[in-house]
DNA sequence: GAGACATCTGACATCGATGTCAAGCGCAAA
DNA sequence: TTTGCGCTTGACATCGATGTCAGATGTCTC
């Protein structure tokens, strides 16, 4: 099976290549009756222009790569499943990449990645969002860059983030309003910056509601389910506990919620439980998680969105914020009697 | 900064770009002085060829298609983990694609994105790896193809499997040895192959046993947490009900443990609950999911170094099985005296 | 010493598209 | 009529690599 080529296409309608490269690429000053007849062959024979050659020819490019720390978390999937669903609607192609710094030479691995296949943009998530030598290099290597809910501001780089803050504080308060005083926090992964903000949005709302907080009802995590697991394990241990907890991200409230199954605590009727993110399992839980939604899919699509808007949108990088919901379901409920009386 | 060719290192070696270019792609008729003299200046240089370059004039490809239905499933992420790993080791890249059979024309669409870029080889997951016009497709395309868990034998394409019927037969086994005589089964989505295969061993596990079969206690599934819910409430509502149930697969299985949850009935000492595939999520539910454990990673890098061994491996299609490992936890236990009694 | 042969090497065409540029055309202004 | 300009078109070079092939060595044989 030969390829077909723009030359086939070109003999065919009887013009010369390069007016069909003008038809097949929307350009200007072709004459109407000819774009139609060069049209027509076109779709007639199926063509598509080979990709690697016209990446090599022009400067742009049909691939846009997705960068990941950790290929095997929910969030992950739901970043890539947005992603692809817009690429697969604009005719991109999705690379997908997963880069961890625990090697020396992996910034080298990834020029070298990045200098045999140029991208047509890049979507970094977090934590690769933030690391400088990262960032440094896809400008070095004048690739275009959408960061998700990055921890700071790049002046390089576009962003696409959430109010991670606000909406901890809003959860917070939330368990406030259900008569939680004594509220315990399990804090993200620290290479994470939202994990810092979720922090300040729970502390923000403690202290709005006058209420202590107390340095053993905040616990270290990283994010996954076996650092829940623990941290819930301590929190939950002995007599004096909290009401309800607040786990920074829905695989560590899992976590909560098994410690919480095990020491025999009814959730939510003794302990309350909060996750975020809303991540597909929150809902596989039994009772199922509150938490807060993350528009992960529609971040990633704005993202491949930013980066395949070519030249109507170059003002200035431009940062997109996304709206979260807040997703009350059973793992939270009033607090028990002989903790709204203290 | 403008990108390193063949040409600059040519210059600055003092021979011709053909000459780096065999030294490059390890090609024979170089001598020794010269290849090493070549080479020390690729080093050097940090030189990397062009991938688009290279692919337009020779015929191989270094990307590979990783071809999905639903990549938001735990079972996704878990191949696209091992197909990632070991294409970063070979230098391939891993281009993901989402292919559905809802819309018509999805098989041109999937023409049109494998002709505008050429691929290295493809990858397919259940259930695509069973549509013969997919198959045809990349047959006609001439791209070499893995199926993953391939519910038939196709003498154009490899495959990398693992024995599903015994799989599901040995753990079937196993709850018959713990004393279940009336154990419900969920089917998965038939349009996996894989589906039928596990109830296969399912089945004649309860046949070797000398059991009976109740057409009730087998109940439709597709994979889904909410299938597994449904079919699981289904199962154990009245007092007629089984002391184990087999789902097919993970996340249907921790929608069965929801429903016993909220039944109130203890896992595992009222009822007995096993999966299949020991997705991520098996260890995130308490009572942590028996379940059988897949080696998605492993097939999934496996799959990815038959596509990139060349002339080596061309010995017909070649089919390779990989072993399971039964995982018992804790969400399966003896059966209830009642139950062993009858 | 001539011929045969294996070992090296580079000039050149090629892959399939796009960028550049000049030429041909019609039409309006001078 | 001439000049000038805007529209339309295609010839040709180019992107960065590899395939082909011919020529240049050196070695071995008769």
């Amino acid at each position: 099976m030969k390829p077909l080529t723009l030359k086939d296409v070109a003999r065919q309608a009887g013009v010369s290549p390069k007016t069909v490269s003008r038809v097949i690429n929307g350009e200007a000053y072709v004459r109407p009756e000819v774009r139609a007849a060069v049209q027509k062959v076109v779709d007639a024979l199926g063509y598509r222009p080979n990709a690697f050659a016209r990446e090599l020819s022009s400067a742009r490019s049909f691939l846009l790569g997705l960068y990941f720390d950790d290929p095997a978390s929910a969030y992950a999937a739901d970043v890539q499943r947005g992603a692809l669903a817009r690429c697969r609607a604009l005719g991109y192609h999705l690379v997908v990449e997963q880069v961890t710094r625990d090697r020396t030479g992996w910034l080298e691995e990834c020029e070298a990645s990045l200098r045999s296949m140029r991208l047509g943009g890049a979507i970094l998530t977090p934590p690769l969002c933030d690391w400088p030598e990262l960032l440094d290099l896809f400008a070095r290597m004048d690739v275009a860059v959408v960061r998700i809910s990055p921890g700071d501001v790049d002046a390089r780089a576009a962003a696409v983030e959430m109010d991670e803050r606000g909406a901890a504080r809003e959860l917070t308060e939330a368990l406030i309003a259900l008569g939680h005083r004594d509220i315990g926090f399990i804090q993200g992964n620290p290479e994470h910056h939202a994990a810092a903000r979720r922090q300040e949005g729970f502390e923000a709302a403690m202290a709005a509601a006058g209420l202590a907080l107390h340095p053993e009802r905040t616990l270290p995590g990283d994010f996954t389910f076996r650092a829940g697991l623990a941290a819930g394990e301590r929190l939950l241990s002995g007599r004096d506990r909290p009401s309800a907890i607040f786990a920074a991200n829905d695989e560590m409230a899992l976590g909560v919620l098994v410690a919480a199954m095990r020491a025999g605590i009814a959730v939510p009727d003794q302990l309350s439980i909060a996750g975020f993110d809303d991540a597909t399992i929150a809902r596989m839980a039994w009772p199922p998680l509150s938490t807060v939604h993350q528009p992960h899919v529609e971040m990633a699509a704005a993202a491949v969105e930013l980066l395949t808007r070519p030249a109507g949108e170059q003002k200035a990088t431009p940062s997109l914020r996304l709206p979260y919901t807040l997703t009350l379901r059973d793992s939270t409920g009033p607090a028990p009697a002989s903790e709204t009386q203290r």
